[in-house]
DNA sequence: TATCGCAAAGTTAACGTTAACATGCTAAGG
DNA sequence: CCTTAGCATGTTAACGTTAACTTTGCGATA
């Protein structure tokens, strides 16, 4: 595929211009401009006459000049996710959509694929286009990109931990108060060799904060932490089984396991159906979201429920109240989770 | 280095201009305009220079300015699907972002939540930002979408099924085919009595294509079709286990079920697991999508493979190539399907 | 009748960038 | 030593829109 630059992007793009409805109307663009942002300052009459014009020109407000006129930012809001193609995001993103629009503002997204260097050349190609505001689900961030949100002095939402110090504002949960509970949920249910089965940690700060929140716990109940009970896996249902596979077998013997993230569980739980392994009998399973699914199966998985599309929705709002007021303070929103104890504890 | 203090965020948006660097660099503004886009026309000495004083301000280019002033399009290519909560649409979405990420080209998108006026005023608002391309979902579209699409000349891409005549462009696979081949599957195991389940199909094409085939097919096998064998659900896992329910009635008695849409297909496999109904034994089952979890469910799923992540780049591509050239006719790419025969037929 | 106020329009300039043209300078060729 | 080609840079104007200001006309008030 031929490698294009946006400079070499098609011009034949046709659009009518507000001069071209002002003729057709006998008017001039301003009074066209105020039929169409201010219609109470122009006549009955001439706004009938310019409505007609816009209409059959077929005339749509150019948001680059406009924009550029008031300079002021685009009506975009910027969001960038580890990846697209995942449930979870999804009804984030749906959430963010649902808030957004009525309100005049569309969205703008990316994936980042859990990079911070790609994160940070994303965020310097949707500033171009000034967007309103950003929301992002990293919560690590490289220096530039820092100081490209600070300097911008732009609204952010950053919504993938709950972090003390957001660069501006955050709207999310606690993943190590998660992790930790729905490890205090096994713990209390009588399970002490409890495996622990996660993406890869190193350089993932949420996967990290799991990791802590499962320590805790641990330390909470009066159980050793054991390094072989902690596995990382590469994301996938296969991982699941893989995760399970390493934590039931001889030298290790966990009698339950947290699959701290992905679908992870699902694999897992349907594994055990393949191999025949009761649930909790044979081994205790519970996982990190409330997949939808999880409560479509047999037995229901144990599992956190993390609203995400609350998450989309709040941060919408947030981004939305920082682009009117002129000068807000760090702002923290928690949405929370809740553990569903189900039959797989 | 410009002074940030983050406890004062944003009194305002602010970005520096070209004319703020051009200062620090003591040169014009032509100069650092040549540096950013064609830097060969200027010295060595000069570009540093200018380079030095981009980083030290933290200048980003306007895209609004600049767009204005090529009277181009801007780098934003517009996507409308009906639902972004689905994990279907994710891969396309994926696939979209995968293959203009690199072109310069970012994603703008929106859900129309199956509704053509819905779809109508997001063209609209779409339209505003002058996107270099749109990719349209849905087949059907109100007079008014098609005029405002057909009126800019910008390159349009549908992609919910293969329709005869695009707008402009179309990369998709045959609903009616696809349909009509997993029918065909079924009907060659020798089920004489196919239940047939969906999306409500008033006012959905792809829904109205899909039972064609399965008519179609029908047809072809010498089965007489039923009424009561068809059956309109809402979305959702739950009305895979109503269908099944309705559908294997003593009044209905269906010998096999095909679920052409949705999450359908899994919900009644997981329905039938709970009833300790044999699959295929009691009731065979088959499905439109290739989700993932097919293939992880016990027995697994048959169903239709359809390329989702495919059609995005593939729309990807043909929006690149027909931003290039607009002296193109329309364009139609069959990206296909295939039938997975798998455990459950 | 002169004056004021106000509604309804028009005019101007500017937002930030860049194509097109203009300028100044250096070095090679005669 | 003067021309001239060509490189490096500057100047101007324009993209489409809109805030701020100006103009026009008309009815109400004194």
């Amino acid at each position: 595929m031929k490698e294009i630059r946006p400079e070499s992007l098609r011009t034949q793009v046709a659009h009518s211009t507000m001069s071209q409805v002002a003729e057709r109307a006998g008017v001039s663009t301003m009074t066209v401009s105020r039929v169409l942002r201010n219609p109470s300052l122009v006549s009955a009459e001439t706004r009938s006459r310019v409505q007609k014009a816009v209409e059959e020109v077929g005339y749509i407000p150019n948001a680059l000049a406009g924009g550029l006129r008031l300079s002021s930012t685009s009506n975009l809001v910027a969001v960038i996710l580890p990846s697209l193609d995942n449930s979870l995001y999804s009804r984030t993103i749906q959430g963010l959509s649902d808030a957004l629009v009525g309100h005049g503002l569309n969205l703008m997204l990316g994936d980042n694929r859990y990079s911070s260097i790609v994160e940070e050349r994303l965020v310097e190609s949707f500033m171009e286009q000034r967007p309103a505001g950003f929301v992002l689900h990293e919560t690590a961030h490289s220096a530039k990109t820092k100081r490209m949100l600070l300097l911008a002095r732009v609204p952010v939402v950053e919504i993938g931990d709950l972090v003390a110090r957001p660069i501006d504002a955050v709207v999310s949960y606690s993943n190590k108060l998660a992790s930790q509970a729905l490890t205090m949920h096994l713990a209390g249910r009588g399970y002490r060799r409890i495996g622990f089965v996660s993406v890869p940690i190193a350089g993932n700060r949420r996967a990290q904060q799991r990791r802590e929140g499962y320590l805790q716990a641990l330390k909470n109940s009066g159980i050793t932490p054991s390094e072989k009970l902690i596995v990382e896996c590469e994301p996938g249902f296969a991982s699941g089984a893989r995760g399970l596979d390493l934590l039931i077998s001889k030298q290790v013997k966990a009698d339950a396991i947290f699959f701290a993230g992905d679908v992870f569980g699902i694999g897992a739980l349907l594994e055990c159906q393949r191999r025949g392994l009761r649930v909790p009998g044979d081994i205790a399973l519970a996982s990190f979201d409330d997949y939808e699914i999880s409560a479509q199966l047999t037995p229901h998985l144990t599992c956190l429920d993390i609203p995400r599309y609350r998450i989309g929705q709040e941060a919408a709002r947030v981004v939305l109240t920082r682009c009117l007021a002129k000068d807000i303070g760090r702002e923290r929103v928690n949405v929370g989770f809740s553990v569903l104890p189900n039959q797989t504890t």
